[in-house]
RNA sequence: GGGGGGAUGUCCGAGUGGUUAAAGGAGACGGGCUGUAAACCCGUUGGCUCUGCCUACACAGGUUCGAAUCCUGUUCCCCCCA
């Protein structure tokens, strides 16, 4: 194995941070001396069984350390997730039954294995119910370890409380469980998110007061979504699942702001090189393709980029439209299909025809007109706005 | 336990009896320009069988010719005191 602080340095590369300074290579010198590899610990919370590229980043993380000979210990938080989250000002969130814990868990194992290796001796997944189905007693003895002042100084209760939004209690204790998952499987090492601060360090907390080494943590930035704006999530609409088709992943890529492609290249282990440093258009397009060729497979990359000119340089009608079924005769409500055939309201529909954002066969559907004859429309392939195509073929509707 | 304040469209946020489907902003969507980038311009943004109709301002009921606006009850949230 090689120097600990050569490795260290590697994997805190693009970190958001690494702390406490050296603690990663101490924790990786006693790992050695003990003849095992360090263990990496992840959380995740099995109620949204998705990945996307937000999630890439830190599974990328853990994948280094893989490769390195490290165990990556992954937990799932059935436990919590069975408590229920009530953070936020929504209703609370509804409280998921073991089947759908189970069913998130396997999606999420099943896609995360798209970035970590899965080998018994490389990865590890544990569930938090494992340890946290205590008695009272031991729970109590937690309860002792966090000061309230200590959980009010962290930066998003504090504005949460001095703005007048709802803390529950359940959300102070989070941190403990979390913490406590540290403790159950004697993690060297935890990675998670710069929103996941508080909470990696209070491990550290909960393994000291438990007489265990403290772990070190790495936090890594977070991903910006394709808006370009916010933190990259399902919830916010502005993300990439990693199963998606290349095609959306490639043209969800192209949107993105080009001040996004450093970072994301960076952040989700994406080698341009130095290929077109000073071509922004460029790399965001090697970016796409490299992003489809991992996620979708490898050919993907230039498979999607095909198809994306056809539809974006040329202004050609993709050829692997979705079809949409019409009434086989008579006359058809337009707006009703554009309703059915994309999931948009009948008004909705009405005003894209209205502001000229409906073309049949690549050619605008005139802003006047709301009905057709459905014979006509037969075979023809119905595009809404840019980017939204279906192919209109006879036969009964429901 | 007591007192006070609040709940408006996807979000933020005006509006305290009548031209209010509800100002303004954000976001989103459509069009133009373009690299499905940025910037910029124009338009739209509850639903529908659309010169009109229906449903909407936490929930339920009431007052009134007429209510998001007034009254009563309920739920939830915030603040202060204990």
């Amino acid at each position: 194995m090689a120097d600990p602080r050569t490795d260290a340095a590697f994997l805190t590369r693009n970190a958001a941070a690494a702390q406490p300074a050296g603690a990663l290579a101490e924790r990786m010198a006693v790992a050695e001396r003990e003849g095992r590899p360090l263990r990496v610990k992840l959380g995740i919370d099995p109620t949204a069984p998705d990945v996307h590229l937000g999630h890439v980043v830190v599974l990328q993380k853990l994948r280094e350390f893989q490769d390195l000979g490290h165990r990556v210990v992954l937990i799932i938080g059935d436990y919590t997730a069975r408590v229920g989250d009530p953070s936020g000002r929504s209703a609370t969130r509804p409280v998921l039954t073991t089947e759908d814990i189970d069913r998130n868990a396997r999606t999420y194992q099943d896609q995360a294995l798209r970035v970590l290796r899965d080998e018994p001796e490389l990865l590890e997944i544990r569930r938090n119910g494992e340890w946290l189905d205590m008695g009272m007693d031991a729970f109590l003895t937690l309860a002792r370890i966090p000061k309230v002042a200590q959980l009010l100084e962290r930066d998003d209760f504090a504005k949460r409380y001095a703005g007048g939004v709802t803390i529950s209690l359940l959300e102070f204790v989070y941190p403990l469980l979390q913490g406590y998952d540290s403790v159950a499987i004697e993690a060297d090492v935890e990675i998670g998110g710069t929103d996941q601060t508080f909470n990696l360090y209070f491990g550290r907390d909960v393994q000291r007061a438990e007489g265990r080494p403290e772990q070190s943590v790495i936090t890594m930035p977070l991903l910006v979504g394709t808006d370009g704006e916010k933190k990259m999530s399902k919830s916010l609409g502005n993300h990439i699942g990693i199963t998606e088709p290349a095609e959306e992943i490639f043209g969800r890529t192209m949107r993105i702001p080009d001040e996004l492609i450093a970072s994301w290249t960076d952040l989700l282990g994406v080698d341009l090189g130095g290929a077109a440093a000073d071509d922004p258009r460029a790399r965001k397009r090697a970016l796409a393709r490299a992003l489809c060729d991992r996620f979708a497979g490898q050919g993907e990359g230039d498979r999607a980029q095909e198809a994306f000119d056809r539809l974006f340089k040329d202004r050609a009608i993709p050829d692997d439209v979705a079809e949409h079924v019409v009434a086989d005769s008579g006359e058809v409500h337009l707006p009703a299909v554009i309703a059915s055939a994309f999931g948009v309201s009948r008004s909705e529909g009405r005003r894209a025809i209205t502001q000229g954002g409906v073309r049949i066969d690549g050619e605008p559907w005139p802003q006047d007109v709301l009905d057709a004859e459905a014979s006509e429309l037969h075979g023809s392939v119905l595009q809404l706005g840019k980017r939204r195509f279906a192919r209109l073929v006879a036969g009964q509707t429901a």
